[in-house]
DNA sequence: AAAAAAT
């Protein structure tokens, strides 16, 4: 039987009387045989695993492990080398370090980031939060993977040994089992393997390389970090592309870690940096950060990445879109990181084009190949509608819809739903005109400050404002829970692009609706659209497919060398790319056109 | 061409 170091903390807990009460909310003292954690609040009865077994959790605010009376053991796991990996051995017992002692003057009260205590209007989705989950929709899922010695996934999370305090947060946040890629990815990370993985974000990808990371962490023994002047040391750093992103994987990462003693901390422009320092010194484990502002704080030396021990690039190929690759390459190959092969490295990108092959085999040593395939193939979980819609009659086409989503909705309430528009100009003007109309909007793109983006988002999930028109800073990979429909009023030029945000919807295993305005502007669009439809299995109207016949063959679509069919591929099996010993050709052959998984030549990226 | 990202 296993005893982790954090039942011991809460059994020591419960022996010395604490009393599990107390929310910031400074509701007073519950019995303790009364009292339902927060998460387990406002639950349906039926369904859910049976509850932890939970006499008396540690106070919400109350760091496990920060000085707690008999804490037991800090340490007692195998020593390993200061740059050793994370190795995993399996079936290892009561070598889970608390980092306690790291962040001494960080005694405040660790805030709840479950918290029924934030009072604000996102409770309004509260409660269904995850548990809607149609796991069905994940059985199917297309899975591939190629590389030495690939560890076998995992069917749930009890056969991983994470520890007991990260299952806790597993069960607060209602992960009943894992999703295809944390089956896969996880076993791999533990095994101390670099990866490259392509998987959908609403598919739980951000748990799957947060779960490694933090069970790391927690097993690495302590090691005195260096005390610069006022340089920190964080032990893992997770690139993202936007701000917005970067926000919503700390968001994910502080529930992770919570009273795992790890420290998770977030960096992005536009936003004071001093704020940002200042949490920064307050300790930090796991950085989570956009590039431009890392290579800030890089360059004050506010920031050292010599104790890096797992990088994770989140959207790798939309950081390169977007022209990060030379900071990328400068945080990775410049500083003071550890080399590949010493730290431990995890790839995520949605298509594979000669930049990320590149990029793959300059970072990862002797990696892993991951693709998965999107859930319900898209297939069954977005409706996919295309109209003909002119220019000048878009604003009152998409009145009628909204009109008719308003009176469908229950009671009388507007389901969130994303407008993708080309430009900040036209998402301002877009927005104000649904203002005026009785339509309550708001907008994100990249004119607006950063302050205003977030309020945008918060306002948007909330509820508050249930449709958000944007420009494609939010087409990949935020996750906005319940988007209910996404409206293409301006199609992109890019069948990627269109892939990319009507993932928005149908996330998580739930259904959705994309509409699109077709008009003679998005004719290069015409044949790749019709095709994506047909492959998902979706109505094509008559006069797309005329379009589509009279296309000029090949127009719109994506040509990026590389990119293809389901998952793009393992490119160390075309033999073209072969560099040093790194790599080899064909291990594990067969795999490619897996039934259901793929968009066909020329379309890839159904992934995030 | 537009969008994003450090000040």
């Amino acid at each position: 039987m296993r005893t982790s170091w954090a039942d011991s903390v809460a059994n020591s807990q419960s022996e010395s009387g604490t009393t599990g009460s107390s929310n910031n909310n400074g509701s007073s003292h519950l019995p303790r045989s009364r009292y339902v954690p927060p998460h387990l609040r406002n639950r349906p009865p039926s369904s859910d695993p049976p509850a932890p077994s939970y006499s008396a959790p540690p106070p919400p605010g109350d760091r496990v492990g920060y000085g707690g009376p008999s804490a037991g053991p800090r340490w007692a796991g195998p020593s390993r080398p200061d740059y050793g990996r994370p190795g995993y051995s399996g079936g290892r017992t009561g070598s889970w370090n608390s980092r306690s002692g790291s962040w001494d003057r960080g005694r405040e009260r660790e805030v709840n980031p479950f918290g029924d205590d934030d009072g604000d209007a996102e409770d309004a989705f509260s409660g269904q939060e995850n548990s809607g989950i149609n796991f069905d929709a994940y059985e199917d899922i297309p899975v591939e993977t190629s590389g030495d010695n690939v560890p076998p996934p995992v069917n749930t999370f009890a056969e991983i040994d994470l520890g007991e305090a990260l299952n806790q947060n597993i069960r607060r946040c209602k992960y009943v089992k894992p999703t295809p890629v944390q089956r896969h990815a996880i076993p791999i990370s533990l095994g101390g393997r670099d990866l490259m993985a392509c998987a959908q974000t609403g598919s739980g990808k951000t748990a799957a390389f947060c779960f490694p990371i933090i069970s790391g962490i927690m097993r690495e023994q302590y090691v005195q970090r260096p005390r610069g002047a006022r340089t920190v040391y964080p032990l893992a750093l997770i690139l993202s592309p936007t701000r917005e992103l970067s926000c919503q994987i700390h968001e994910e990462a502080r529930k992770f870690s919570y009273q795992t003693g790890v420290k998770v901390v977030v960096a992005y422009g536009g936003a004071p940096i001093n704020q940002q320092l200042r949490e920064l010194e307050r300790g930090v484990d796991i950085l989570v950060a956009t590039p431009g502002r890392l290579v800030d704080l890089l360059e004050r030396a506010r920031v050292s990445l010599q104790m890096i021990r797992y990088l994770a690039l989140d959207e790798a190929d939309r950081m390169l879109d977007m022209g990060f690759e030379p900071q990328i390459r400068k945080i990775v190959e410049q500083m003071d990181m550890p080399p590949r092969g010493v730290r431990q490295t995890m790839l995520f990108s949605a298509t594979f084009p000669k930049e990320i092959q590149r990029m793959a085999s300059d970072f990862l040593a002797n990696y892993i190949f991951l693709a998965v395939g999107r859930v319900g193939s898209s297939t069954d979980l977005i409706v996919q509608r295309v109209e003909f819609v002119l220019e000048s009659d878009k604003r009152s086409h998409l009145m009628d819809l909204l009109h008719a989503q308003r009176e469908n909705g229950i009671h009388g309430k507007q389901s969130l739903t994303l407008v993708f528009v080309e430009t900040k100009k036209g998402a301002d003007s877009l927005e104000n005109w649904l203002c005026i109309n009785g339509f309550p909007a708001t907008t994100i793109h990249g004119d607006r400050t950063q302050q205003e983006r977030e309020y945008a988002l918060r306002s948007f999930k909330s509820g508050n404002t249930p449709i958000l028109v944007a420009t494609d800073v939010a087409a990949r990979g935020l996750d906005i829970p319940h988007v209910a429909h996404v409206v293409n009023f301006d199609l992109p030029n890019d069948i990627d692009d269109y892939v990319h945000r009507i993932g928005r919807t149908g996330r998580a295993g739930k259904t959705g609706l994309a509409t699109a305005f077709f008009n003679e502007n998005n004719m290069s669009l015409a044949r790749p659209l019709a095709d994506l439809m047909q492959e998902a299995n979706q109505e094509v109207p008559v006069w797309l497919t005329r379009y589509a016949s009279r296309a000029y063959s090949g127009g719109g679509r994506n040509r990026r060398s590389g990119a293809g069919r389901f998952g793009g591929r393992d490119f160390r099996r075309d033999g073209s790319f072969n560099r040093g010993t790194d790599f080899y050709g064909g291990a594990n052959s067969g795999g490619y056109g897996v039934p259901g998984g793929g968009y066909g030549p020329g379309v890839t990226s159904a992934w995030d």
